[in-house]
DNA sequence: TTGTAGGCGTTATCAG
DNA sequence: CTGATAACGCCTACAA
């Protein structure tokens, strides 16, 4: 059905309905009403592909995400964002991606800052540092522009859509898998590893979810936790990590709350003879935890989807955007077990082809 | 970089770099090499709205997928195959589903005629009917109507695209979750439900993996393995199946290639006091599963993303026909762990939004 | 308040 | 072989 069509149902000309459906105004209530009445009766879709022609807008997105070397976590959000731009750009969906050091606060500022001169369309916003991300979104509210986050939310921020994971479900996803491993008795270990000394939600969540699980477990008795924090920029970091792997020779798994179990993966390998047995659970499907996930090393690998997180988020704009159609302003996406078995049908290079 | 940007720069016509562009030929060699010569270095892409303005075709497409009554698992791949439409139909894509039953030969062949005569421009197709459904796709061939495969494969059937699950290998993780729940010793007791006597080669395939892992596990020394099969059309099935949980009374855990592990796991609530301890596994999120994975009854559920299954064999014509785009010949969906920490997110309502 | 005309980029047709 | 032109459905400006 279209445009003209309806005209003629309602003995009026075009521009008429044109007025009618875009509200502009300067339509007498008489006909306003009768040519509402026609289009909600016949159902009036708009056209997509002469509406695309006739508006040939574009839009520029720009997502502000943290810069990664080759294998890092963010590689695989920032690959999940440029296969959408490359679905999308031939509906007018442009983007930009700028990158920023996590571990600075003042390049996240820089680049913030020359996200807001740039005036785009549309934001995506990973916040990982919570505080300036936050400062950042109240500025593109004020600007009118909207904004989708990955990976972590910010509660109340008034985001398009946030598109991410349930931290705290995934530490408990882990702390029954490695019960299951286990059987349920033991010392577990907890081993955070980062490279800076900024607060992390993310992980934080998922070691509250961990512990949780534990803790209203019918085996607490059986199982003891000990928790340890590894700083990659110490200079005897591989030592502490060698020992917070097994302080009391009692280790009989470890979780890491994060992508950086390699390091305690390789610390194992190298250990092998006294640490073989510790059952590893960590997150993310990075080169170098699949290596160890393929050598048995690695016995559970918790995905979350990064590609996806990267790739709903330009595509909500493409929803919000160009469909104008209402998006879901959250998507926590499913928290995959991976193990050897299934790995290669999650390791495929077009996980987000669909 | 419009057809006619180009034009100009070649010092030729619309309809002449029209001509080019779709090797519409009456084009002379010289002309034809500077046109593409032009197209290439501009890297010319078509405006996908312009064309699907003037082209305003729209595109038939039958699914032939098994009838179902709510719950069972052939609901999932309709639904996703609806969802795609829903979200394809403003792009000229035109869905009909037929539903055959499966358990019926003739129902198969009479729904196929129909199919046939309605001359679609694709078809979707779930071969579980192996050989009618070869049939179908030869007569498909012949008729050169592009037809896409989903949840098992026909080997050299030419088809657009299969889209479905690695059955072997969703056994073999069957049995490696098993292994680690049961702490690799004991009866594994594998059952095969079924209300036909049709041969179902996933069912086949997921109990090959199964014993694969199995025989080829360290362990193998302290596992035994049944099999049994049940017939949902005998009079005393239900006899059957509570003799089949535990024949011997040692059984430590039953393995259900299909989704009909509810079955079971209503049986074994039932007698709770002498197989509470059984650990489940089976197939696929139905609404009996997830019940039964909720009470911790069932131990692990297997999905194989039956809903993305659907909306990929929808779309997989979309790209082909609509966006001329080359579709993978073949896309394995990842295999799913689904326990009581992470049904959450799998078991949302769309799954397949993306 | 209403109607009309021109144009978006592509395709297809028809005349040269 | 080549070029001009109408048409697709919608939007916007402008005319009435």
């Amino acid at each position: 059905m279209t445009i003209k069509e309806i005209a003629k149902l309602a003995n009026v000309s075009l521009g008429t309905v044109d007025r009618v459906i875009h509200k502009r105004g300067k339509v007498s209530k008489k006909t306003e009403e009768k040519v509402s009445a026609i289009i909600k009766k016949v159902n009036y879709q708009p056209n997509i592909y002469a509406r695309g022609l006739v508006l040939n807008k574009s839009y520029d997105i720009i997502a502000l995400v943290p810069s990664f070397v080759e294998g890092e976590y963010w590689e695989m959000p920032s690959k999940g964002i440029k296969m959408a731009e490359k679905n999308l750009s031939k509906f007018g969906i442009k983007l930009e991606i700028l990158y920023f050091d996590q571990n600075s606060v003042p390049s996240f500022i820089e680049k913030a800052d020359e996200l807001i001169k740039l005036k785009p369309d549309g934001v995506i916003l990973a916040p990982v540092i919570n505080f300036e991300a936050a400062k950042l979104t109240k500025k593109l509210e004020k600007a009118n522009i909207p904004f989708s986050l990955i990976d972590s939310n910010i509660p109340n921020s008034n985001a398009l859509s946030f598109i991410g994971q349930d931290a705290f479900q995934s530490g408990k996803l882990a702390a029954k898998l490695m019960c299951s491993e286990i059987k349920a008795q033991g010392t577990i270990s907890i081993i955070t590893i980062k490279n800076n000394e900024n607060h992390n939600k993310t992980l934080q969540q998922r070691i509250e979810g961990f512990k949780d699980y534990i803790y209203n477990s019918d085996f607490i008795a059986d199982i003891s936790l000990t928790e340890n924090n590894i700083h990659l920029g110490s200079a005897n970091w591989e030592e502490c990590l060698t020992q917070a792997c097994n302080p009391d020779n009692d280790t009989v798994g470890i979780f890491v709350p994060s992508s950086m179990i390699h390091y305690v993966a390789k610390c194992i390998e190298s250990n092998v003879d006294t640490m073989g047995n510790i059952k590893l659970i960590g997150n993310d499907l990075i080169a170098n935890n699949v290596k160890y996930l393929k050598k048995g090393i690695i016995n559970y690998l918790i995905g979350q989807r990064p590609e996806n997180q990267g790739y709903l988020a330009l595509e909500s704009f493409y929803k919000h955007l160009v469909l104008e159609k209402q998006v879901p302003s959250e998507k926590y996406l499913p928290l995959d077990i991976i193990t050897q078995e299934n790995l290669m049908y999650y390791n495929d290079d077009d996980v987000v082809s669909m």
